[in-house]
RNA sequence: GUGGCCGUAGCUCAGUAGGUUAGAGCGCCAGGUUGUGGCCCUGGAGGUCGCCGGUUCGAAACCGGUCGGUCACCCCA
């Protein structure tokens, strides 16, 4: 039996063969991430995988799937409860906790980036090892803060190309008004259970609001007419949900009422948002999040009001990918070194490196292969110029520089390289930026790259 | 945990009334004369046909099981 990795979990490739899976898009979008963050005012935190069981038991829920059958849990050899983290919200509200932050200037904003783990069956867009970026603000009630916290994944997500994507919004009450909802809602479907699939009558017991957006029942009759909690929230959360939607309205973000959005965590308070795109498949939640008002307390610390968000790396790339659209590349390769002959064969090696201290990067043939062979390998590594550097050269300090776009070929003296080649690129982006094409000459034919 | 579909080269896939050494395209490596990429041509490497068992003179193909993948339910990122 083969060495495979496990079920669910995905190998992130130096190659472009999935773009989800391409190494690259993940770099990009993760400096993304980081960007918004500082634009926004958060601060990156980096909590360990392993936590105290009975942190996401109190702080998800016990109830919950995620606790129930989804943790890849254990004892470790001091007969400690252990958890791997299902999502990382927990994490940083038990730091935030334990390391007092509440005693910094207020709010606290912050995220986290890195993975999670459910024990689940993988599915279009669901893995057992997924990455989230977590971003979480303590400390504030304002209904602005839940606006911005919605605004910054909007942002990132135009700013990645993924527009059109609408919230959807909704408001589950808080502890004064839940109650008091769920009974109404439970007095609602009672004379229906019998009309009801099998999921939904565990769903009433277990978490009655979930039944609004069963799939099965969909369309029966009473489902439009039941209780919904924006008409029974207390006079708190109505106006705070009034004040959400009027920030949002005023940073022109589109949403739409979603009362159907419920969530599956039991620290959600008053407004529950997730952002959704359908062609992902049946999880078509990109990024998903809400406000959590008890949960610092509940975890021991001070009474703090919370809000955030979870956003699927994967399902962001996924999202990329169905629309067609595509990050920025990673800038190519400056130089390759090419050689003929032993004396500049071992020339190179400090050649490379004098151009990778300039900051120019730089690759050298190690497989001993012909001049043609290294020039094949040049093109497919995407370098942008091939120094070649035979013993003749090497003799007079020179080096013969092809500018692999065209096919011009220059001579250029070996302590000049580096600063010839930083010339040429600048010229050839300023030419670029003029919305030019830089010329090449149509001397031995044309090229072909593009 | 439940169900549908699918497992042949690194990738995308051909190959079934069961019949010799299992194929193609792409990719990889090398060559197409003196030290030069892209296009083209030639050659090469690479597969226990997911695994185990069964039926059969004979199985990549048929049957059973198992593992893996995929999609959906549940739930979520």
């Amino acid at each position: 039996m083969a060495i495979t990795s496990l079920t669910g979990m995905k190998d992130v490739l130096p190659v472009n063969q999935e773009s989800w899976l391409f190494v690259d898009n993940w770099q990009r979008l993760e400096e993304s991430m980081r960007r918004q963050g500082r634009l926004y005012g958060f601060r990156e935190m980096r909590t360990p995988l392993l936590e105290m069981t009975e942190l996401f038991a109190r702080g998800v829920g016990d109830t919950t799937d995620v606790v129930t059958k989804e943790m890849y849990s254990f004892t470790d050899r001091g007969d400690r409860p252990i958890t791997v983290r299902p999502e990382l919200t927990a994490g940083l509200v038990r730091s935030f906790i334990e390391h007092k932050l509440y005693a910094l200037p207020q709010p606290t904003k912050v995220f986290g980036i890195g993975p999670a783990f459910r024990y689940e069956r993988p599915q279009a867009g669901r893995l057992r090892q997924h990455h989230q970026w977590s971003v979480e603000v303590f400390g504030s009630q304002d209904p602005a803060t839940d606006a911005e916290v919605i605004q910054i994944g909007i942002d990132l997500a135009s700013q990645l190309g993924l527009n059109g994507l609408t919230v959807h919004l909704n408001s589950i009450g808080c502890p004064v008004c839940r109650p008091d909802y769920r009974e109404k809602l439970k007095d609602h479907f009672r004379p229906h259970l019998g009309e009801l699939c099998p999921d939904c009558n565990e769903r009433f017991d277990k978490n009655p609001l979930r039944i609004l957006d069963c799939k099965v029942d969909r369309d029966k009759p009473f489902m439009a007419t039941a209780p919904k909690s924006i008409d029974h929230l207390c006079d708190e959360c109505r106006s705070h949900f009034d004040g959400v939607q009027r920030h949002l309205k005023s940073l022109d973000i589109p949403f739409e009422i979603d009362t159907g959005i419920v969530r599956g965590l039991d620290y959600y308070t008053k407004t529950v948002f997730e952002v959704i795109y359908p062609p992902l498949g049946a999880q078509s939640t990109v990024w998903g999040g809400g406000r959590y008002d008890g949960l610092v307390e509940t975890l021991g610390g001070p009474p703090t009001p919370g809000i955030g968000f979870g956003m699927g790396l994967e399902r962001v790339l996924l999202t990329l990918e169905k629309m067609g659209l595509a990050l920025p590349p990673q800038p190519p390769l400056d130089a390759f070194i090419a050689t003929i002959g032993d004396a500049a064969r071992s020339a190179a090696l400090p050649l490379a490196a004098r151009l990778r201290r300039t900051g120019l990067s730089a690759e050298l043939d190690v497989l001993g292969r012909s001049l043609k062979a290294q020039m094949k390998y040049a093109d497919r590594l995407g370098a942008r110029y091939v120094v070649i550097l035979g013993d003749d050269e090497l003799a007079r300090g020179e080096a013969q520089v092809k500018d692999m776009a065209g096919s011009a070929q220059h001579q250029v003296a070996l302590e000049n390289l580096a600063p010839w080649i930083e010339g040429q690129k600048a010229a050839a982006e300023a030419w670029s930026a003029a919305g030019d094409r830089p010329e090449t000459q149509p001397e031995n034919g044309g090229t072909h790259r593009g």
